[in-house]
DNA sequence: CTCAAAAATTGAACGGGTTTGACTCTGCTC
DNA sequence: GAGCAGAGTCAAACCCGTTCAATTTTTGAG
């Protein structure tokens, strides 16, 4: 049924490793032969099988891209930075999105694991290193995507998440705020440790009062539930930093349809810096984090690890976020 | 170095083909065998080699979605519905952006032959059928998601676009409008040429006034360009209908920058409701699809065909569109 | 024209699963 | 105790592109 590549070679009148030949080697076989082969396999739209290539060859051109929630308008930028660097060396992007599940986590990784993937870039949603090391076993390299490396045994690149809560949270102090809310996604996230770290460090330099709503996703609905919880405080802060922006918008908007003024009643920061953010009912205050180049030079430490795993270091990138201040946020009432 | 099945065998004394059998037909198998051989698996750690699985038994258990742009949150929708019913089946799925780009979507298509996916389903940018054809001849299951099957080969699952555009056209007359801009997308994408038909439709039935303005692209950059075009209008018409919300935020924003009112001034309605047009600056009225719906509902039918090929009956479904109206649009001032 | 070196080509082995036809046991019937 | 069905197991063929040692053809110097 299928075009074999023993078909071609009947068709050609040459041999099945000439015609292999033709296609990966071009130069050990005479041009004539080299035309004629590629004519016939032009005729007969012939298209290698891949998964016996790849068998033969031992490995693949893909790479696999696991990352929480691809929907995350964060998350596509990185995406789009990594697919961007796999392009330019010919690998394809596999792109799984575990929607911040341990399940569909732990199914992807068999999944990856199966489809011999090269390299594999992921944002840990659980701290669980042991898929990590299945993978490393099984000869698959691995860069960690804006979390840190801590088992030095893979590449990372990260964007320093405790100085961009930091920032945030100084930028709040600015204006005067000293009674914060701190809306967290769940603590298995590294980013969000890391975040929570940086909003203690300066609640701590500034003696700041600090409310912790813990959230129980990064997403939208996980804002509109946290501003449920922080409509319903009695002595409401009067700032509140958010994870992430997806959330800041899920709050922004539930304390809009509340009549809550922002930045009049409550001012509002988010994180990410999402293409949304400028464009909300409040344009949103943020952290701006470098999306693309993240994903762009994971991708490029990842391949460079592929193509030369003896000789290859291990490296942690860090990037540095910034922040973009907007009409979110403002100064206290009295 | 990577452990195989005859390893497995060997270890746990049996045959190749009985360890085969443990893993795809265990009922043919002792209970005692299964258990020893499972256990030494464990063990050991295996994992089935998916490429030579899928090369002996000639076909994968993937999916390839293959989409213009996964950041646009409709089709990140979308795509979840696609997970969601292939996750059902247990199929994997191969996301595949185009960025709207033909090289891309060529490129793509390679890569997924190559990989000898099961389906694709795909929302063609460019009208052009010869890729799904060269799928076809292969063996892979095709289906057309938010694009009309013309060809009859294939299924569809499509949203009624001439219908969408006409009741977004009909919610701006009702509110006075009769000098409308339609700012449309790349002609060669079926919806944007299905929406078209419908605002000129309603054009003719209500005696409008229609100012197409080409964006080169669906995206928020799109609409950034195209409200410039409007702005430098010498008689700007008083409503602005945009095939894709994106568009229609992208116009908004520049149109607020430059102290347009909205919908004081001027009314803007988009099209895909994606959860960013209710938190717009100015919310956003915009026409609902089932995105969702129709990711999962495509997957269904193209599985469907992938299990019983030659049974299989193509189908063309078909959902309706819905407006929802917010304060984006509103009467025209005199 | 000869012969060795270079170029071109061949064909079989390989990889790691699946599949299948043959074979060996059981346990049962008559 | 012969005959037989059915369960369990095995070994070999198969899938298809790659690779490489072996063979054939071409080239060109002497």
């Amino acid at each position: 049924m299928t075009l074999s590549l023993r078909d071609i070679a009947k068709h050609a009148g040459v041999s099945v490793g000439t015609a292999s030949n033709v296609l990966n080697r071009p130069g050990l076989v005479s041009p004539e032969t080299v035309k004629r082969v590629q004519q016939v396999m032009e005729e007969l739209g012939y298209v290698p099988n891949g998964y016996v290539k790849q068998m033969s060859v031992g490995h693949s051109r893909t790479l696999g891209l696991v990352v929480p929630n691809v929907f995350n308008p964060f998350f596509a930028e990185v995406a789009r930075g990594v697919e961007d660097a796999a392009a330019k060396k010919n690998y394809a992007v596999f792109i799984c999105n575990t929607d911040e599940s341990r399940e569909r986590e732990e199914r992807f990784m068999g999944v990856l694991v199966e489809q011999l993937v090269k390299g594999v870039l992921i944002t840990p949603t659980s701290m669980k290193p042991g898929h990590i090391k299945t993978l490393k076993e099984r000869g698959i390299s691995v860069a960690l995507l804006s979390a840190p490396g801590k088992s030095a045994s893979e590449c990372s690149v990260t964007v320093n998440d405790v100085f961009g809560a930091e920032i945030a949270i100084e930028h709040l102090v600015d204006f005067g705020h000293k009674h914060i809310a701190w809306i967290c996604g769940p603590e298995s996230i590294p980013q969000v440790v890391d975040r929570t770290k940086g909003v203690a460090i300066a609640a701590k330099n500034h003696k700041l009062e600090i409310e912790t709503i813990h959230s129980p996703s990064m997403k939208f609905d996980g804002g509109v539930e946290a501003a449920r919880i922080f409509l319903e405080m009695k002595r409401r802060p009067t700032a509140i930093f958010c994870a992430n922006d997806l959330l800041a918008l899920g709050v922004m908007r539930t304390l809009l349809a509340a009549g809550v003024k922002i930045p009049d009643d409550v001012s509002i920061i988010g994180y990410d810096d999402i293409e949304f953010a400028r464009t909300a009912a409040v344009p949103l205050s943020s952290i701006i984090q470098p999306a693309y180049q993240l994903g762009y030079t994971a991708t490029q430490l990842l391949l460079s690890e592929c193509d030369a795993i003896e000789t290859h270091a291990h490296q942690d990138v860090r990037f540095q976020p910034e922040i973009i201040a907007r009409a979110s946020t403002g100064a206290v009432k009295a």
